[in-house]
DNA sequence: CGGCAAGTTGAACCGCCTCAATGACGGTGG
DNA sequence: CCACCGTCATTGAGGCGGTTCAACTTGCCG
């Protein structure tokens, strides 16, 4: 793989090294790029429009607002990450997006998609296969607000942020840049912000991990493995085709 | 469609009026048939083996274990859900199945899906089409679970039951057979399954739903629309292509 | 200097859990 | 036929994890 490549270029290779004509292709998906603010709105629940946006550079989340107000963070998304690509086949958006920092974008519109994945079948494999790793992200993560203490779920996202970070050549198995506050962690667990702050205090004083200046280290890996009683095995950091 | 097609047909042909060649491939995608007992795992969770099934008849459950024995039910199946579809392109299956009633299974290859989706793009978008909203439902039932109160949450789920059973010919906006337990319905939920029983008898108590014998029945489903903050538009229930 | 966003801490409360017990039902074997 | 069992539903009492409300601090920016 070329230095340089694109974060998605880097992700997908994991799953199957790419040729210079799927490279080539993948980079048009790329083209469009737009750069957009941090707390910005990209797409709204029930946005009709069938558009997905590749993030290039900075972080983001999906997430759905309730009717009192409250609001539940799906996933975070860093560079690499499709955002929408379910919305080219559902009518509307099930969910809305925002950016978190300032972010570069990739536009990509359902024609394009639709056309990439009938040229390049094994580009849309490799696409189909982020996918379904993000689906089971999803998942994981629904398992965790289901059955985990506060406390293990934290430890979980801080332990699965540094590996997704990690595949994309951002962040290291010592820590990453996390540009997350205490309030978008508190609506991604399910928890309130004060209670984030007491378990980021508990994780900190067991000497596990600390997030400050939004900068995530981690002090103690195994410790914190064994507290989140995590295994990668839903991530499939791909090691070559699956089939 | 065709009188007696199968569940999924059903679903399918929402989205896109399938023509005779399509029904034809998805009756050959059905066609290796297995009965299966009640309370039978069907895929252990990081089982190996690249293989989906088609559920025809019966309730079965998407769930994963915890190392404490806790268990978090990820979704029911309903007939005419695929189940496993994911693992098709993931090394692994990210998590098990079971079957909750007697059930009815085809087995579907990998081999055989992607030849499929290479012959016929429009079954192929259709299929997708019912995997997204499928995710949608994931991405909804986190939300539940993070940000809704245990009596707004079983609403809910009995509600969203209630239309996907419609959507297939089993059930009507009266009730419908369901042959899930308190426990299931607990671990699905994130609850115990003591606060199930006593969230069920509020629900009852304010006459707004009963579950008894193996049947839901809707005494005020206005009531419970209101109470469950409920609106339909992730489960997309197809009125024609979407783009 | 004043204002706002984010982090931190304490005290009281409550939703849901834990532990414990009881009842209803169907299946099974003596 | 009935004693026995396992599964499921039901109910009570007490406890804990996480919420709510209410400060107070710190840092940044105009």
């Amino acid at each position: 793989m070329a230095a340089g490549a694109s974060a998605l270029a880097q992700k997908l290779s994991r799953f199957l090294p790419l040729k210079p004509d799927e490279l080539e292709s993948l980079a048009g998906l790329e083209a469009r790029r737009r750069a957009i603010p941090a707390h910005t709105e990209l797409v709204h629940e029930r946005q009709t429009g069938h558009q997905a946006f590749i993030l290039l550079e900075g972080w983001a989340c999906a997430y759905k607002l309730l009717p009192d107000g409250g609001r539940q963070v799906i996933d975070f998304s860093i560079p690499g990450d499709f955002m929408g690509l379910r919305s080219v086949l559902l009518r509307t958006s099930d969910h809305a997006f925002a950016a978190v920092s300032d972010i570069l974008v990739a536009e990509v519109s359902a024609g394009q998609m639709i056309d990439t994945f009938q040229r390049r079948p094994r580009l849309a494999a490799a696409i189909l296969w982020a996918a379904s790793r993000d689906e089971a992200m999803v998942v994981e993560h629904l398992v965790s607000i289901g059955r985990r203490s506060a406390l293990v779920r934290m430890a979980h996202l801080l332990l699965e942020l540094g590996l997704r970070l990690q595949l994309v050549g951002l962040g290291s198995p010592g820590g990453y840049a996390c540009p997350l506050n205490q309030y978008l962690l508190a609506d991604a667990l399910g928890l309130t912000a004060i209670h984030v702050n007491r378990v980021l205090r508990q994780l900190r004083e067991r000497g596990l991990v600390t997030l400050r200046e939004e900068q995530v280290e981690f002090h103690d890996p195994a410790g914190l493995h064994s507290l989140a009683g995590y295994h990668t095995g839903y991530l499939d950091q791909g090691e070559g085709p699956a089939s």
